[in-house]
DNA sequence: CATAGCAGAGACAACGTTGTCTCACACCGG
DNA sequence: CCGGTGTGAGACAACGTTGTCTCTGCTATG
């Protein structure tokens, strides 16, 4: 009772081959009504449940897929997640999960697991810049990469240059020009690119980039909530805020209430929970996490058919949400002493 | 160099044994140095990884571990999962997911498909009330809960009744005599002890029990937000809030600021992101999902060790995040008008 | 009635790995 | 110089499953 029953203890039971029990497991139709049913009696007296393992080993298919992302606590990538495991769920894959906590090394080991647990293919937001050790494996455990992209490799993103230009440029409409952008990591393809929409368009709109209103941020919410007191006790401190992503978006937005400075102007690149609830509400370029992980998962199955396609790089719609913080116009006064200044 | 290198693909490059090859990788120290070179050196030259699935065949010790849990995307789960998947890699295990989406079918079908995949142990979030199938496994496959418990199996919990009952406690003392409790889905077990606390505290107090202030919800957002909307269109509407759970909070707060309906008191159970950041700041009972998962994973951990341990339940104490929403005082005169009508 | 054909069931090998056993060899002490 | 000892490496079986082949026995057909 102790240990799990196999297939031959069920074969045993049922009195038939070993065989006999995997054809009717497996539901090939060649088997006699009635040996079946000895065979179903015998699999629920024992508890039986095949192992996986063996069968993957066996076939050489395994049914498991892959996702690495930077942290499973985080909204957008657990949203982009769900999305995953609801699709696979109805295909009867199961998923791995790792995170990679933006370490390139981590990244790295968590991909070579999932090698070695012969995923069926990966699904992964990638931190390392140096991702050619996966080349062996590209026929045999395909890669799709979310919200950031790999060359060579499957991608599904977000137009973060556009997107973010939009965002920078509408706080530039409103009369400001000390903007800080708060949550931009070197480490992140996206805050690269996010970073140069917002260069872009301060230097198009004659705007002097000031290193200081693009603090670097680790990942953690404190690092969010440092870099804005830093920012804010300049001498000339930003009349607007540009937030790089939802995660130091909300640490930044509970800072701001704390510290009475509401009068900024924001915009988020990511929606969250209850922007919509505070005052002013926030608003956001909204990206749909949820839609980015379906259709990576989409991608990941054709590649199973068919292991030698061409790389796609896709990219998903995103909004603006249109809500108060982001008409917050630029104090006149201060604003046409400082661009003088300069 | 379409297939992946195998183990004898290995030894044939470094001239050496199958056996010779698999000591290497598993670090046995009476191999050669020059022989472990040989090897080490195929190894790279080759790519290879070691087929998990075969290893774990062969030594029956799986090196995963499954979690089970309502909605990956939840952020009280998120966090959870977070929590074991840290620890887990430090371990060298990997962390296969499952939701449940609330459904006991679903909750089935995955525990048997991570006792297909031979997991070593299993963290869940139970929805089922029947768990007497996982008996035959308990020994080979150890489960532990977390949030809610099953007889039987280990539980790291939080003690639902004495915190629920200290919140609506709170609300009672500030005059409150309608208070609504929003987010009860009769198929969570938590969500029926705070329901009872609730109960509880009000007729102590001699309040009479109203079932229309107690909605049931599903869990989309959508659901809370309509529940709130019921209740407030009641001829005699509730001055205060319940709220039994972090997912719905949020929503019932964004819908309360639409509606412009934040007079009422508010406590939520299950602190959130910029509960701080609203207007007037949501107080919370708070729940520690991080510590809750890294307590089931070490539990789990004991077991690994020692199959046959008595069940324990564990409780991990909650906190009360006192903000400003809890003390809105019930409008004197209605309340007296209302006690004195019923 | 004889035989080809086919359906149903079993025997056996193999997937990639590791545990156990055996073997070869060098080295040491008597 | 010989036997015992220990160290390093290989042969073989096995984990639980499935693919391939084979065998048996029945049915249908000429």
């Amino acid at each position: 009772m102790n240990e799990r029953a196999g297939i031959k203890d069920v074969a045993a039971m049922a009195n038939v081959s070993i065989k006999t029990v995997s054809r009717v497991i497996n539901g090939v139709s060649t088997v006699e009504p009635a040996m079946r049913r000895r065979v179903e009696e015998a699999i629920v007296a024992l508890n039986y449940v095949p192992n996986t393992m063996a069968r993957s080993l066996k076939t050489g298919a395994g049914n498991t897929v892959g996702v690495v992302v930077d942290s499973i606590d985080d909204v957008f990538f657990s949203s982009l997640v769900s999305a995953i495991e609801d699709r696979a769920i109805t295909l009867g894959l199961s998923v791995i999960i790792g995170s990679t906590g933006f370490d390139a090394g981590r990244e790295h080991a968590q991909l070579l697991n999932l090698a070695s647990q012969h995923v069926r293919g990966v699904i992964l937001a990638p931190v390392g810049n140096d991702h050619t050790f996966l080349e062996p494996y590209r026929s045999i455990m395909p890669v799709v990469t979310v919200d950031r992209s790999v060359p060579g490799l499957d991608s599904v993103t977000v137009d973060d240059y556009a997107a973010a230009r939009d965002g920078v440029a509408r706080l530039v409409a409103r009369g400001h020009r000390r903007i800080a952008l708060i949550g931009y990591d070197p480490r992140i393809q996206t805050a690269d690119r996010r970073r140069a929409a917002y260069e872009d368009v301060l230097t198009e709109n004659g705007i002097a980039l000031d290193p200081r209103f693009v603090p670097e941020v680790s990942f953690e919410s404190a690092a969010a909530t440092a870099a804005l007191k830093d920012v804010l006790s300049l001498a000339d401190p930003p009349t607007a805020l540009f937030l790089a992503n939802a995660r130091h978006a909300t640490s930044v937005i509970s800072a701001m209430h704390h510290l009475g400075r509401t009068d900024l102007a924001v915009i988020s690149f990511g929606d969250f929970a209850l922007a919509d609830a505070v005052n002013p509400a926030v608003s956001c370029i909204d990206q749909d996490p949820y839609l980015i992980g379906a259709l990576a998962f989409e991608r990941l199955v054709e590649r199973f058919g068919d292991t030698s396609l061409e790389a796609v790089d896709r990219t998903v719609e995103t909004g603006f949400v249109s809500r108060a913080s982001h008409l917050i116009s630029a104090p006149k006064l201060t604003d046409v002493l400082t661009s003088e200044r300069r």
